[in-house]
DNA sequence: ATGAAAGCGCTAACAG
DNA sequence: CTGTTAGCGCTTTCAT
């Protein structure tokens, strides 16, 4: 066992610089009184002895670590990652590190990361509920622990959440479709116990009543189905309702929860010999990263997950000083691209 | 400004329950001898406190935080997003937590980056680098820290490292192509400071001597070009030069260092009317989660990015238990999809 | 402007 | 099997 030599003290630098400990102290940190030149040799000295401050034991002290935990369901999930990296990134900038923890949609692993995190004496945490039991959180609440929760808000309990405008997502996704000519479109949501599914679907049902009633002739379809998360999922989900349908599969347009979703649907769509976007319209949520490359490209309701991230990041730290609970809603943008068609008559 | 009620101490408990400090620490850590029955009395009234354990209490006092530091270039790049997950998933079965920082490519980062995990006290380091200066990761094996690098292989120092079998990756990517009768292969390369992108360059090379030395007649081609990493600038370095050939641009086989490269290559191809895999065939490298989905869906060689993290944990793990180096070189394997094409004249 | 001393919550010797 | 004591490295009064 190779034995790394323990790290210099700044009991190490007082004996080598004559100062007490406390001078040192008070010179490292930057807080209190210390003469110019003192502080010079002190940090001269310091930087000699290769000293490194121990955060662990001034958080013992302090009773403040500057680290904060994140969890999420998957931090492969390219949404997540995103908001991920907006965390870390604003976190870096506010001299606080993320731990990291992976639920895998687990609410006992949720339940563990967030008890591990606690022992770990996490300043706060932020994350990214599994959403079908909230214990949890609740619990978090009531112990008085700063958190904030991403891309969900909670009747039972006031928390701090951040999250995209779901409900207006869904409506100008619909919105499009309805003003773009389309008669027959079928919704492939996730489950319904989710946040996210439930206000984008009505949003989508705004929409649609919205245009009903300004409608004179003619009918629209919806039709909603629900699938559980990951590419997977969604792909068996909706290709078994295609093969289902059979010759009655005639939809021109499919709006999906998110864009895993939707390249699911599309790889289905494909397999089965129907062309995007000439038979059928094809529009996502979240516009992750390769959602531009793909082919056909994305038409998409894009969410700033980045900033979805350093927001949940700026309202633990708000929690944190001031005590104050913040709701923010982020606006959403739909992004017009390749995987979907006009398909109103037009008469140029 | 909320308070939050203090967490309950061992002495709380200790009080609680009629037994002394260290009969609690005992009974709650589980080691040393406690009496059964004194054990669960414990156990009971620390629940009841909701006691929870102080990590930062104990991690001073045993030098062990079961804290480990990953750096990476950026956590949203789906490969990297791979290993760390195989890294997290790997901690936390051994009741460890992981520290993620980015470091966007920047040396400065990664510096400052390894300096804060180091004041934080982490108990060992995974780290994905930037491979252009890596003075910062020989301090660290100066000073006995543990470290393990994914990736790359340094000569000027012995590391632990876990990588995937590059050289054999480029050669079999080479000698398929090749094999499947391509004569003017282009390999889209990283630049050439990256270490995976001079080992995977000496297996294409090799393939191609070998190659050639069995050859009887004829005449193959291979060109390389480089491109700075991440999808713009490998697809402005592509077009470029693809437009720069105009005519002449005559390849019909184009590997890529990475997926990545590829999808920059292949929509840049599609843009510019070329047929993938007809006219040109296209592999890649890093069998990423998308490599599957996007049209055509990528031949490429894969690696595995989930073991690439536990491995590294692993060995991690290893060498600070018992200092001992490890190299570890994980297989790869050639994915065979549609982005490339057999171009020998069958006589079926 | 600097120093002495106490203590954060826990563990590790050592006694009993 | 259980208790006493010291101390990990730092910060924080309170003196000087």
């Amino acid at each position: 066992m190779v034995k790394r030599k323990r790290f210099a003290t700044i009991k190490d630098v007082a004996e080598a610089s004559g100062f007490s400990i406390n001078t040192v102290s008070r010179a490292l940190s930057g807080r209190g009184y210390v003469k110019k030149e003192t502080k010079e040799k002190i940090l001269k000295v310091a930087a000699e002895l290769g000293y490194t401050r121990d955060c662990t034991a001034s958080a013992l002290r302090t009773r403040k670590t500057h680290l904060i935990g994140v969890v999420v369901v998957d931090n492969t999930n390219p949404f997540y990652a995103e908001v991920i990296k907006g965390i870390e990134l604003e976190a870096r900038n506010y001299g606080y590190t993320i731990l990291l923890v992976n639920t895998d949609r687990s609410y006992e692993n949720e339940e563990r990361a967030i008890n591990t995190l606690l022992q770990r004496r996490v300043d706060g945490l932020i994350i990214t509920a599994v959403q079908t039991k909230i214990d949890d959180i609740i619990r978090l609440v009531q112990q008085g622990i700063p958190n904030v929760v991403i891309g969900a808000r909670f009747e039972k309990i006031q928390t701090n959440y951040v999250c995209s405008d779901d409900e207006r997502g869904g409506y100008i996704a619909m919105k499009y479709l309805l003003d773009t000519g389309h008669k027959n479109i079928l919704f492939l949501n996730a489950q319904k116990h989710k946040y996210a599914s439930r206000v984008r679907e009505e949003g989508v049902r705004r929409a649609l009543e919205e245009f009903k009633s300004e409608m004179s002739e003619g009918q629209i379809n919806l039709e909603v189905i629900y699938s559980n998360e990951g590419f997977e999922s969604a792909y068996e989900t909706f290709k078994t309702f295609v093969i289902r349908k059979g010759q009655k599969f005639n939809y021109d347009a499919l709006l999906c929860y998110n864009d895993i979703f939707a390249y699911a649907a599309i790889k289905t769509l494909k397999e089965l010999g129907f062309k995007v976007p000439d038979d059928v319209s094809v529009v996502g949520f979240d516009d992750i990263s390769f959602s531009s490359i793909i082919e056909p490209p994305l038409t998409t309701v894009a969410t700033d997950k980045l900033k979805l991230g350093s927001e949940a990041f700026k309202s633990l730290i708000k929690n944190m000083e001031t005590g104050s609970v913040s709701q923010i809603i982020l606006p959403v943008e739909l992004k017009l691209r390749n995987s979907t068609l006009n398909r109103i008559p037009q008469d140029l």
